[in-house]
DNA sequence: AATGCGTACAACCGCACGATC
DNA sequence: CGATCGTGCGGTTGTACGCAT
């Protein structure tokens, strides 16, 4: 005790160790980030509550490191997430649970507090309004279905936004493996071609079926039919980014639907409500 | 214009674990 | 071998901001 007080100047001697200036918290101003960021260019990252008083800040170590790995490093992405990296959250959560740290280590740049704060603003919102039983894989099939047809939306929305044309109905049709065949019939006998399309993202692939003709789309290997409401949101819970390239050829104009209904037709919510 | 509400995100807290003393 | 420290992780809270009423 005696011997840090010695080493340490009475400004950003740490109560913790036994100082008695007074540890601030709460929003970091410029100054601070400016001393943190210089004290890590001279002394590199680690040891952070000896980094913490060696810069002068009353701030924890833990607060240091906080602030460094979540906001300051040079490599953190600002931003929305982008659709990609919405999806491999979702496919990486169904593998891994609440690993954020370990699901941000698969995104450049994305921190797990980004993650974890995307989860619980956006997901456990849109998980509790489905009124499901939360089940992992269910969740990325059924967000997958729902999103998907957003995202084509949304394709149509960032090329024409803000003047929409006005909506048209658009339908839906399930598509499976055991009546793939019968549709494929159903498409021919009304000389539609359907369009694959398959979306990437780094872990797997959705696979889809995009008709143009009659406004009408189907969807391949999701578990729900599904109508797209007619709410402006954008991403798959409701806000406007910007699209990638890897989804641009997913264009559909004209989307508007009632909501989405289960397997038994049942109608779950209203999207118009939801977004 | 004022107010209330919802959302997004920054920040903090408690706990666990490994390394070091 | 136990105490302490540093660090990482997941959960939670605080708050600024935008939007609707």
């Amino acid at each position: 005790m005696m011997i840090q007080a010695k080493t340490q100047n009475k400004c950003n001697f740490n109560p913790i160790d036994g100082g008695n200036v007074e540890l601030r918290s709460g929003p970091w101003n410029p100054e601070e980030d400016n001393l943190l960021t210089q004290n890590i260019s001279c002394h590199g990252e680690g040891h952070w509550n000896w980094l913490a008083k060696r810069a002068g800040l009353k701030r924890t170590g833990r607060s240091c490191r906080l602030r460094w790995l979540n906001y300051l490093k040079s490599n953190i992405k600002r931003g929305k997430l982008t659709i990609e990296e919405q999806l491999l959250i979702h496919e990486l959560h169904s593998l891994w649970g609440n690993k954020w740290s370990k699901i941000a280590r698969q995104l450049p740049g994305r921190t797990d507090n980004d993650i974890k704060n995307y989860w619980r603003t956006r997901v456990q919102k849109y998980i509790h309004q489905l009124r499901i039983e939360f089940d992992n894989k269910k969740f990325l099939e059924k967000i997958t279905s729902d999103s998907i047809p957003r995202l084509m939306k949304m394709e149509q929305s960032s090329t024409s936004w803000p003047s929409h044309p006005s909506p048209q109905p658009l339908s839906f049709s399930l598509i499976t493996s055991s009546n793939m065949e019968s549709e494929k019939t159903r498409y021919s006998s009304k000389h539609i071609v359907p369009d694959f399309v398959t979306v990437k993202s780094p872990m797997s692939e959705f696979h889809m079926i995009e008709s143009c003709y009659n406004n009408k789309v189907t969807l391949y290997d999701n578990i729900y039919e599904t109508n797209i409401g007619t709410s402006k949101g954008l991403d798959m819970f409701g806000s406007h980014y910007e699209l990638s390239n890897t989804i641009d050829q997913m264009a559909e104009p004209n989307w508007i639907g009632d909501g989405i209904i289960d397997m038994n037709g049942d109608a779950l919510w209203c999207l118009d409500k939801l977004w």
